[in-house]
DNA sequence: CTATTTTATTTACCTAGGTAAATAAATAAC
DNA sequence: GTTATTTATTTACCTAGGTAAATAAAATAG
């Protein structure tokens, strides 16, 4: 088994995948790791920008820049809690209003992509994905 | 079926994937994309960057960038070609010499990352990754 | 209660991906 | 054989990911 090859085929297929929903998400003014975070923020309610980077699974620097720049436009908020360390973010007004609209058209991208695949291929790619990790000995 | 979930996954696996295999090229003064490039030459030879952008389905800046990076660091030299818009890119001694050391390294990597999977499943996740693509009409 | 350590976030700096526009050489049109 | 067009690469500028170190507030030790 060639894994170089299954492996680049991985990658080149995200990158394909994220530049087609970069296309969707330029109508609404968004990038897709914006997308994820505002998708993340409606089915959460507020979240502490820990509590983000920790369920996303990125590091805290990828997410204090993503937040900045939702915040400069207008996406969502970032007040600061009783603990002064920590940012609480929430979704603004236009966040939630627009989302019903948004969530469409991701949702409609998201199909075109995994479109070639029956439903039981989607479940049999799900499960092989969840197996997939480094064990790292600690 | 949670396509959202699916796809998001997805994503997280390729980035621990590739920060894993980024430790494994830090003694070799590499990153994975760069490896990705070195391997890519050693087996079709020399290359013009255009080629290697197609081949890669990269952008040519993108390529452009890390072969420079790549050049600096000694691992590709970039010759002017008889159509003088073209650079044609070769591997340097150091590449050809390290390269056994290089991919017995990254093979382990990857194996580590796949290694949950069996060789069967292997063959089921390469299929349907094959089978993912946006339609574009065009 | 002051000193130390931990925790949340940010800053600085790196690679990697993208688009749009600029160059410069080769090709095609006339 | 100039002129116009295409082609290969680069430059400028954007998002997104990473690590390492700085800051500032909270929690813990003494």
């Amino acid at each position: 088994m060639d894994t170089s090859r299954l492996l680049h085929l991985y990658h080149q297929k995200l990158r394909m995948f994220q530049n087609e929903l970069n296309i969707t998400l330029k109508q609404f003014g968004l990038y897709h790791s914006q997308w994820t975070i505002l998708y993340t923020l409606y089915q959460k309610g507020k979240m502490t920008q820990t509590e983000i980077w920790q369920y996303l699974k990125v590091e805290a620097p990828t997410i204090t820049r993503t937040l900045v720049r939702m915040e400069q436009s207008g996406w969502v908020e970032r007040k600061i809690g009783t603990d002064k360390r920590e940012r609480i973010v929430t979704l603004t007004e236009k966040a939630t209003s627009t989302y019903p609209e948004i969530i469409q058209a991701v949702k409609q991208t998201e199909e075109l992509f995994l479109g070639p695949l029956t439903e039981q291929e989607k479940l049999t790619l799900q499960h092989l994905l969840e197996k997939l990790s480094i064990e790292r000995d600690e």
